[in-house]
DNA sequence: AAGCTGACGAATG
DNA sequence: ACATTCGCCAGCT
């Protein structure tokens, strides 16, 4: 069941359109696992970098990546998701502008298969 | 097996 | 926008 949740996550966050980003919170809504936003970040830690998972499009509910501020991670993330479009200010992202908003029949059809 | 940890979230100043 | 606090929860040790 855990490796079903683990492969549901990284098939949601695939989804997420390049110039758009999603919440933690929110990839675990869609992926059926509410509440469980830090796992989310655990196998988002742990995705293997061989599959090109979009894992840079995902941040903090109030925009802000999860990184520490300068870090190299961040540092890595913040050029990815600039490179898409999406403009950052310190570690932070406007979410009015930039978040996913997933059209509800569209989405569900995807998370199926 | 009982804590500990963390790529989180919401609410408050 | 930033810091604090508290709630949360599964995987790790």
């Amino acid at each position: 069941m855990s490796e079903e949740h683990r492969s549901q996550i990284y098939h949601t966050v695939s989804l997420i359109p390049e110039g758009k980003v999603a919440s933690y919170g929110q990839i675990a809504d869609l992926a059926g696992l509410p509440g469980r936003a830090r796992l989310v970040g655990l196998y988002l830690k742990q995705h293997d970098p061989t599959r090109n998972l979009p894992w840079h499009r995902v941040v903090k509910s109030n925009g802000q990546i999860a990184f520490p501020n300068g870090s190299d991670k961040a540092i890595e993330q913040c050029q990815r998701i600039m490179s898409e479009g999406v403009l950052v200010n310190n570690n932070y992202i406007e979410m009015k502008k930039y978040k996913w908003d997933p059209d509800l029949t569209d989405i569900l059809y995807r998370l199926a298969f």
